[in-house]
DNA sequence: AAGTAGAGGATTGTTGAACGATTCCGCAAT
DNA sequence: ATTGCGGAATCGTTCAACAATCCTCTACTT
């Protein structure tokens, strides 16, 4: 047996991808908050929702933990875990991060071309989800362009906190009405952002991407605090 | 009784921090594994652990779960919580990251002055344990300067990620003997990085900083990798 | 009428025990 | 040297219990 066929079944040791029941939990209770289905400020009492899904308190609460360190839920001593409800300033900091890191991935772009795997099916789901007015669906997509910029850079760590980024800033974008107007217009813009990294051009996409977020962030941050007040 | 003082009040009120007793056993696990009590690879058993903390397994398991998501332990299913061992890959997307976010971080500064306060404490702390030869805690403090580099963004979320990830570098450098090595050369780059920032040259740190960043883990790169092969 | 104090109920925090499932380790057999 | 097979150890998960804490509603005071 030659070495090559041992090292390629190692490297597919990890897509066995056994998990445990709690992370099992986890990933149904954080895809009904990021689909929108629990609110942000509902609380998730144990006992109910460990009835409901036919595990355990304590299994439920290691799941539990696992979403408040993803800060998608948050817990309060004695009183129990709620999806968590964004501030402004919250808000202000997810762009912050976002301009930081996006910016820089496309700083760091070496000579073209460029993998815009991700960012070119985001668009094209972008764009027919448009044309069938799922407004949800095109936010989305827009947010998978942004995975796929963080992408550029190689980095999975990055990867994951942009992961993380994207999915609190859900948390805001549910509590909004009119989702179209949130996310419409930025699909020609993602579109001309991908265009300028066809052309190699990375610093007129890295401009770009930098007003587009700091319009996005004033958007939103202005019908946040709307929303809320 | 003035709504000042309430507010002042209300404000301080997240200083109380109480915390479950989870989140303290997560506290000590944290320190004994940045503090490199526990090494690379070493296992934690849970009735081992939980007797000698005095804590239920249910509590320790919430603890692991914690620290697992910040990446210091890894779990394996049937098998338990180990002190994770990164590899040569995982230490390169530390840098990788780092370089992404501190760069960032220098780049969108504005006009200055700058709060250097952070960095200058760090390159303080670095210069008396240089003078007393401890070469952990010079480590440590040049962990702390670029922590203060990140600070500079003011964004909390960038201060946390910078925290798990100069964690998580620890974890190379609990390995490695002859810390010294690792750690002396870098002080006065810090100084000089300091300086160009007090002088408003934010450009210039952000170079210098690429540099350092890349020496660096060129250095621990091929460190680490002879130190596993 | 308004605000406070306290009792009672509900929920969480933590523990301890239990049992099946899985892994690890040593030993025999090939 | 490799394989196959127990037995021991450990993990995964559930359940039940109780203390601590919080919430609500009532009754009382002013």
């Amino acid at each position: 047996m030659t070495d090559n066929v041992l090292e390629e079944l190692s490297d597919d040791r990890k897509l066995l991808g056994r998990t445990s029941t709690a992370e099992r939990v986890a990933g149904i209770l954080r895809g009904r908050i990021i689909e929108g289905g629990f609110r942000p400020g509902m609380r998730l009492a144990e006992e109910e929702i460990g009835r409901a899904l036919g595990v355990s308190r304590n299994t439920l609460r290691e799941a539990f933990r696992l979403l408040t360190h993803e800060r998608l839920l948050a817990h309060e001593l004695n009183r129990g875990m709620f999806v968590r409800k964004l501030t402004v300033e919250d808000l202000e900091d997810l762009y912050r991060v976002r301009r930081l890191v996006e910016c820089a991935a496309l700083r760091q772009l070496a000579a073209p071309p460029y993998a815009l795997h991700t960012m070119d099916a985001a668009v094209t789901a972008g764009l027919s989800a448009r044309a069938e007015e799922r407004w949800r669906d095109l936010g989305t997509a827009n947010m998978h362009f942004h995975q796929g910029i963080v992408e550029l850079a190689g980095s999975p760590r990055a990867d994951d906190m942009m992961r993380g980024v994207l999915a609190e800033l859900r948390l805001v974008f549910h509590v909004m009405e009119n989702p179209r107007r949130f996310h419409e217009p930025y699909l020609p813009r993602n579109r001309e952002i991908l265009e300028a990294l066809r052309d190699g051009d990375a610093p007129r996409a890295e401009r770009l991407l930098a007003v587009y977020l700091d319009d996005s962030r004033h958007q939103l941050a202005d019908g946040y605090a709307r929303q809320l007040g």
